[in-house]
DNA sequence: CTATGGCACGGATT
DNA sequence: AATCCGTGCCATAG
């Protein structure tokens, strides 16, 4: 199998290294578009209806994975499942309505925001339940917010509230996270939980949120802290924490409205262009590392387009051989870049298991340049595969790639455990003292990094074990 | 005086 | 070659 692909290596010409480059650095979505434009562009590319499983090549159903390949050879290996998942509904979202508002305001950006969080939900919706969900979306206003009550949605399609909710609850954890909340309350309060699975929140934030809205949004901190019977500062640094994480209006976290700004930096959440899960959703069986494709069955040079050559007259047959080699350059360079990544993949996923499995505290430091040698890839290639994809672990979380490269998440998490088991408040400089004994080696100056990073607050700031509350 | 955050520099990584 | 990251030095806050 490998020795077999060396030899492809060995054939490419720099036409194909920079064209896999520049498709290794795209993201699913835009290898979509690239696709698209390449088959309207190119009458010699065909895309067949069928597909032949690259394991056994027995053909298949556009979308369906082959049973015996997507299977472990030995139901006991651990060995993660790699492969390229075609999902054309995925991206085109044949489910939306085509139907444009007049008050959209949003068509300005790339994508409007409906499309963009359906495209997010669409492959774990039945099919009723996706057009549900495209009709919820349209009910959305420009801050991100829905306009009507589950209730209405329930009342309007005859169906049971229940229902209604469980869609709106997916639609809200998708990103922007609390996007098809009621307001901004409900937004804020699901965004603090998805922060909370990720690290530590203050611990008034939660509190303040649900009971002092009106007075946070005026900033009257000594209001709250009134109300509340809390230390004012715990309530000040509960509303810093809010004001820099939280963002009361989802619908603009990523649609680039400038008044209301919200750090976009480390929570910038992409849709997928990697899935993984467990087999069966069982942490035991190994995992399944669904590889995005923008595409439903099989793209080739059309063999008609390639025999037709000779009938053509002189004058154009120069055009035509071009586009057979441009045809044929396309494809070649899409498997390879299937292939990069499938290996780059599967050895990631193997080295990241613990961290996959248990959280960011198992990340191993994996650096681009190790995995390039083991593959035996130019580092660069890795970095442009790795570059702008974001992954989405078994828990549902999306991540960017990147984080599986990063050298210095495990220490941060050591950090926050340090913290939240210490009882007394601890100072930078003893922080970096016992990361020492853990062997982690950082300077105090880092450790404050670190904490910004992770948003704990300084330590006369901070109070530790809600033993006094 | 101690603890932190800002700026900036150098080395590693991409 | 460009970027990111850890770190040292310094100003400032408590």
């Amino acid at each position: 199998m490998y020795q077999k692909q060396q030899q492809v290596h060995q054939h490419l010409t720099t036409a194909h290294l920079a064209q896999t480059m520049t498709l290794l650095s795209m993201t699913a979505e835009e290898l979509g578009e690239k696709i698209a434009s390449e088959l309207a562009a190119n009458p010699a590319l065909e895309l067949l209806d069928e597909r032949r499983c690259p394991g056994c090549g027995r053909s298949l159903h556009p979308r369906e994975i082959c049973p015996n390949c997507s299977r472990p050879k030995q139901p006991e290996s651990q060995d993660p499942i790699v492969f390229i998942s075609p999902r054309d509904d995925f991206f085109t979202g044949t489910s939306m309505p085509v139907e444009e508002r007049p008050e959209d305001n949003l068509s300005a950006a790339t994508e409007d925001l409906p499309t963009y969080v359906l495209r997010q939900i669409a492959p774990e919706l039945a099919n009723q339940d996706r057009a549900l969900a495209a009709f919820i979306l349209t009910h959305l206003d420009e801050d991100g917010l829905l306009t009507i009550t589950p209730l209405e949605v329930a009342q309007y399609h005859h169906i049971l509230p229940s229902r209604v909710q469980n869609i709106i609850q997916m639609i809200q954890h998708a990103d922007p996270i609390g996007v098809g909340s009621a307001n901004s309350q409900e937004a804020m309060l699901i965004q603090l939980e998805s922060l909370e699975e990720s690290g530590t929140i203050p611990t008034l934030a939660r509190k303040v949120v649900t009971d002092c809205m009106s007075l946070l949004s005026r900033h009257q901190y000594a209001m709250i802290a009134h109300q509340i019977h809390e230390p004012i500062k715990l309530v000040e640094e509960a509303a810093h924490f809010i004001g820099a994480n939280l963002n009361p209006f989802p619908g603009r976290s990523h649609w680039g409205d400038t008044r209301d700004n919200v750090k976009v930096s480390d929570r910038t959440y992409h849709r997928p262009d990697i899935i993984i899960n467990h087999l069966n959703n069982n942490i035991h069986e190994p995992l399944v590392v669904e590889i995005i494709m923008p595409l439903a069955g099989t793209l080739r040079v059309d063999p008609l387009f390639r025999s037709a050559i000779k009938d053509v007259k002189q004058d154009k047959i120069e055009d035509w051989k071009s586009d057979v080699e441009r045809a044929s350059l396309f494809v070649k360079c899409l498997q390879q870049r299937n292939h990069t990544m499938e290996r780059l993949l599967a050895r990631v996923v193997v080295l990241q298991k613990d961290f996959i499995d248990n959280g960011e505290g198992s990340l191993k430091p994996v650096t681009r340049a190790s995995l390039a040698k083991e593959l035996e890839v130019h580092e660069s290639t890795i970095s442009r595969a790795v570059a702008n994809k974001a992954i989405q672990l078994p828990s549902g979380r999306i991540i960017p790639f990147s984080k599986f490269f990063d050298r210095s998440l495990h220490i941060r998490t050591a950090l926050q455990q340090i913290i939240s088991r210490e009882k007394e408040n601890l100072s930078d400089t003893e922080l970096a003292e016992l990361l020492k004994k853990e062997g982690y080696f950082v300077a105090r100056r880092t450790v404050a990094k670190y904490r910004a990073m992770e948003g704990i607050l300084p330590a006369h700031l901070r109070q530790k074990h809600p033993s006094k509350q």
